[in-house]
DNA sequence: CTATAAAATTGATTTAAATCAAGAAAGTAT
DNA sequence: ATACTTTCTTGATTTAAATCAATTTTATAG
């Protein structure tokens, strides 16, 4: 919680007040290794930081899961799109490790944006982030060959090799497994 | 103008006043083909509804733009992304046919939606359905083949080969449009 | 600690799409 | 209408990744 709360303060500078609001709302939680945090045809009414473990996202597919994203320590996890929208939500979010969680309720985080003029800008930029994401990644995959989306997140993110079943790694870049073996030794990791 | 107000007095039901406020920030414009719309590194001030005319949104890459989507008639255009956090865009938007619009300027827009609640709630839908745009177009790009994306393509906007040149359709599915011309005849178009 | 399951690697083969190259068709401007 | 450019098509070849198949390694549960 600590580092969270840091990183909160440090980047959107709540007074005291609003923070001790947000503390207030903030409900712990854990799942299990393969425990979903939500399921693609339900609604997103709950958003969680992540304090320890990580999770990824997967949308269905007939045959084959398909691997969009994965979210660690700090970072925001739940379908923005179907929080704000109240659709069922497209994505499913599941733990990939066990994960402590401080989950924030949809009636909450309504509330707490209506009275916090912080919270206002810090959910527009969660947002924002959200948009350039899907911006970038949308582009990544339509320039880059699997060979550089590997490449390139080899370099921004290594760690995330050592952490994550490479399965999925795979299905992230949109190869399969074979190849990413492949690649792995091809640029000797 | 009258197609759009249609639109939009049939969706978000915004009061005569409201609308009219709509309407005294609209500024018609007109642009050429091949014209920039918004230009990658600019900051997005400006949003615009087509009246008339299409668009198309692509990235920079040394060697190759790659398209990612088209706009018609009645959608509107602009970097949500950038308009909303004042970075710059990391996308174009080109005419591909001669365009008719009506811009809307940041400060007005913003007024607007500071003050009419009904175009508050109609800016959040634009975002939500900005963010499940991506996800879906995302998956499509992770889940389909480039010859499932084409036949999917063909059934939901067959009257886009009608009208845009054919090697912006191919960027647009992520392949060549070579590729892209052996499908059609593969599939009797 | 062992048994079982899940994940990762490695090799051989197939397949889909890219590339290279040329020519035809369509669009635009003079 | 003619020339010129851009776009589209078609064919031959190459290439990257998928698939198929088997094995090794690693993880997990009892």
């Amino acid at each position: 919680m600590n580092q969270l709360i840091f990183n909160i303060e440090k980047t959107f500078k709540p007074s005291e007040e609003e923070l001790d609001a947000l503390k207030g709302i903030m409900i712990e939680s854990y799942l299990d290794r393969n425990e979903f945090f939500l399921k693609a045809g339900n609604v997103c009414d709950t958003l969680a930081f992540i304090t320890n473990g990580s999770m990824r996202l997967f949308y269905d597919s007939p045959d084959k899961e398909v691997c969009n994203d994965f979210f660690f320590e700090n970072s925001l996890v739940g379908s923005i799109a179907s929080f704000m929208s109240n659709m069922p939500s497209i994505i499913n979010i599941v733990a990939i490790e066990k994960c402590c969680l401080l989950t924030l309720q949809k009636n909450d985080v309504i509330e707490l944006i209506q009275y916090h003029d912080t919270f206002k800008k810090m959910a527009s930029i969660i947002i924002q982030e959200q948009l350039i994401r899907s911006e970038k990644r949308e582009a990544a995959l339509l320039r880059n060959s699997p060979e550089e989306r590997f490449k390139n997140l080899m370099e921004e993110h290594p760690k995330l090799f050592k952490r994550i079943p490479l399965h999925y790694v795979a299905s992230y870049l949109g190869i399969t497994p074979e190849t990413l073996s492949r690649y792995r030794t091809k640029f000797l990791l």
